[in-house]
DNA sequence: ATAAGACCTGTAGTTACTACAGGTTCAAGG
DNA sequence: CCTTGAACCTGTAGTAACTACAGGTCTTAT
């Protein structure tokens, strides 16, 4: 059995995602990850497709978004249920969303950008940084 | 008294940053936000520079950075005292994060642009999204 | 066969807010 | 000047999203 199909325990999962062994269970309770396949004696067995979840899930939570966006963006993949409208209002709502961290990352990125530039071994340059980031 | 100077009040603040006013609160107590000036009656006196400080934070905040790296990002800002090559490997290390931020977001809103332009009154196309965001 | 280590469930603690309770101050209208 | 209602004060309690622990069971390498 299980020719070309790679099991995987909780921890392993874990290691492979970056994510938490605990929040694992956490987010299986919230309804971000399925309830998963079991061993006779009741342990969690995922496979590839739980670790491609868990890191989108990792990685989408580190920009910010909130669980229940999470949840939504999660939706849009897993449901045939929903017209093409209604995906395309819902994902045009991040798309702004994700416009505006790209916008706000951008900027950070210069500023960094030049303020490592600016380090040439002396003392702090005058970095007037949380103006170059953030106007008002 | 008072010509060109702006003084704002905790809940004007909130407005205006897009920050709740609790939470303006509770940042002073975490020491993101300086201790601010006081009326005779005990009531808190913001002007221009807190806001900017403020929207700074919301924006960072929003896009998944933990109080304690704003608190780092800021410091960089605040302090006189440390040497150029502090600072700047104290940014390099947020710029590495702020660059894979980046590039998540990219990818997301390539995916997320082509659900939209896919989506034309039909069903839902198959949107394998989290292999497009995320390959494992 | 067995013992270390990973896993099980449920619960309690942490971080980052957010809301409320009970009282004081401010500022606009009379 | 006085009132009165909104906004503010402090301290504390509640929520979201984890994270850790306790006490017991399962797995797996020897």
């Amino acid at each position: 059995m299980n020719s070309g199909e790679t099991s995987l325990s909780r921890g392993t999962l874990a290691r492979h995602s970056g994510v938490n062994s605990e929040t694992i269970r956490y987010y299986e309770k919230k309804g971000l990850m399925p309830d998963p396949q079991r061993s006779a004696g009741g342990h969690r067995i995922y496979d590839q497709s739980h670790l491609k979840r868990l890191s989108f899930i990792r990685r989408t939570r580190a920009l910010g978004f909130t669980i229940r966006e999470v949840h939504d963006l999660l939706d849009l993949v897993d449901s045939e249920e929903y017209t093409c409208a209604d995906v395309r209002d819902r994902t045009i709502v991040h798309l702004r969303d994700v416009e505006q961290k790209l916008r706000d990352l951008q900027k950070m990125k210069r500023t960094l950008d030049s303020m490592v530039s600016k380090c040439d071994g002396g003392l702090v340059p005058e970095c007037p940084i949380i103006d170059a980031l953030f106007d008002a």
